[in-house]
DNA sequence: GTTAGCACTCGCGACGCCAGAGTGCTAGAG
DNA sequence: CTCTAGCACTCTGGCGTCGCGAGTGCTAAC
């Protein structure tokens, strides 16, 4: 791979740049007129054939020009690539548009819409695993007859709440009880933290037999189990996919689709984008993912005080013009994290 | 239209389920074969003109069969159509399926992922308007430097919250005499009213100068104001579209898709079914909406409380199989409504 | 190392052809 | 008057053929 000769790389190249550009097969001749360089076509005949030895072009008939490989775009991308710097109208517009405000979710809808809307592919965005934030506060409310209203805090943005059907009716002030007791033993620690220790908190309780604080740990273990709720993601404009012409065959379209919806298999892919900080690519079958064919998956982490607790980024056709998409994607991560770190 | 003899109505009728069953236009012969009745096909082709003469069949091109127009799919439902009962295999599991716990939103997606499900169509569940439900209950709780957490409880399954911005920071004892103050005003009425009563009562509040009650008023009037978010709905199984010979265009697929994105259209429609009780269908054009052009929609409303808060139903090709989809979606607006209403 | 020339391959759209399906019409049977 | 049989007509869809255009690979010359 290294000892590609300058002029092949530089081939490759634009070879793989008016292939995105408009999509069809690109010939010698088209190469020989498109570069600056004076070669015949000839001349670029022989390089291209070396290109295609190595696997990183290939044609997909004998008399069509050639067209970039999955290995060919990965050159492209991680050696050839010049990532435009992004316009600022965009950047403007991107930062407007994600001005924190709102809850969680809308703001993670938001910016997958921006994200669909400046490239014109799928936006992707999960949403943050808040595991390792800290909790805040919690509440209990009498509700009505054996119904109890919890309130977990979590931070300034975040509040989720549940209903627990417990064994009796408990008034006011037990509830305050509760949630003091709860309070002082648990508020600031980490979420994954205070499940644990809630479990050994329980388990030695009832051996001393307090009911009172029991049943506090019992009501506290139940919002907990409902507040883990299992990572997930956004999307917006899946329509955007639609149109590509790699995408005319309807049942590979339905096939994504129903990637999108079942969503286990995607964010299994997007869990492995979190290790990784700063733009990660996955080009094609490279994912592993055969839903994923002929699609390419642009991805950033995003981060909560250091942490990084989310992924977003765009798919679209392998054929994307990934100079454009890289820079956005990075901003609009860097965006995303300073709306969530900004304690507005 | 009523003057169609008994032999017109059965072939309409014998056409149109035919024509559901295996999409290709239906010629005489099958026709003739296919029904009971002992008669020629050239019989049947002059029965057949007539009902083309009425607009209620019509051919794609001159050697190809009939096909029912969307004045026959009318007559078909409305007066030819023999709905199955439903197997009680398919009511028990939607039942099952559907036994409230959860919050409403969840309940609303159970409950379309199980119409698309049981019909192989797109199921379609637009949230409950809770305009007409009473108010429980308003709490404030601080949450930290000039933000204050507003719970609305609405019912004893619903509960919403959001967080308030305020001018200063107030004491756990300002709010809970806020809560107090407001919960005495206005517990028990219903939502829709009272805000046009917060609104009269903060005029007049602030002619008296009063400033704990005028801030206490602001603060809820903010909650409503987030509370009263627009109506929505909730879809599922858009996937099965695709792979209806219909949507083989793949830009009528991608106009549909866009404005289940867009919502706004859809749900001017479902609005209209909100009025009519019991199931009411929609066939291709007749909706107005042409992205709905090759469509039908089969909607219910369901009720809480005796009150119609909501509508339910599926979407999918003016060909699909009325017979059985009609009850399937009513069967869903009961089961639901009983979920809804079950004070569990 | 580069280029021009040339024979070769292949996809694609156009064209024509034919079989099959279904119709409308007319004339005759019940 | 109703039904049926027969027939000529029309249209689609599949199939094979053909020719064009694009692009290649090879070879020989610069």
């Amino acid at each position: 791979m290294a000892e590609l000769t300058e002029r092949a790389q530089y081939l490759l190249k634009a070879l793989t740049e008016r292939y995105i550009r408009d999509g069809m097969p690109v010939g010698s001749r088209v190469l020989a007129r498109d570069t600056g360089m004076r070669l015949s076509p000839a001349t670029i005949r022989n390089v291209i054939a070396d290109l295609e030895e190595l696997g990183l072009v290939s044609s997909p008939h004998t008399s069509a020009g050639r067209v970039p490989t999955v290995s060919g775009y990965r050159v492209f991308v991680d050696t050839l690539l010049s990532v435009k710097p992004l316009e600022h109208s965009v950047v403007d517009a991107l930062k407007k548009k994600l001005d924190a405000g709102a809850d969680t979710r809308d703001l993670m809808q938001k910016a997958s819409s921006l994200l669909s809307d400046v490239t014109r592919l799928a936006g992707i965005v999960t949403l943050p695993r808040r595991n390792h934030e800290a909790l805040q506060r919690v509440e209990f409310l009498p509700l009505s007859e054996k119904k109890v209203l919890a309130v977990l805090v979590i931070n300034d943005r975040e509040v989720r709440n549940s209903i627990l059907h417990t064994a009796r009716t408990y008034s006011a002030s037990e509830l305050q009880e509760f949630s003091n007791f709860l309070n002082a033993q648990f508020a600031g620690k980490e979420l994954c933290n205070v499940r644990e220790k809630l479990l050994a908190e329980l388990r030695e309780t009832r051996e001393t037999l307090d009911r009172m604080m029991a049943t506090a740990l019992d009501m506290a273990d139940q919002v907990l189990g409902t507040a883990e709720q299992g990572s997930d993601y956004v999307l917006a404009g899946q329509t955007n996919l639609m149109g590509f012409t790699e995408f005319c065959d309807i049942n590979r379209l339905r096939q994504l689709f129903e990637a999108f919806n079942e969503k286990r298999e995607i964010l299994g892919l997007l869990d492995q984008c979190v290790e990784n900080e700063g733009v990660q690519i996955f080009i094609g079958e490279e994912s592993g993912y055969q839903m994923l064919d002929e699609c390419s998956l642009v991805t950033a982490p995003y981060s909560v005080e250091g942490k990084v607790v989310g992924v977003l980024g765009v798919i679209g056709p392998t054929r994307m013009a990934y100079e454009r998409v890289i820079p956005i994607v990075d901003a609009t991560a860097r965006i995303l994290r300073a709306a969530l770190n900004s304690a507005d």
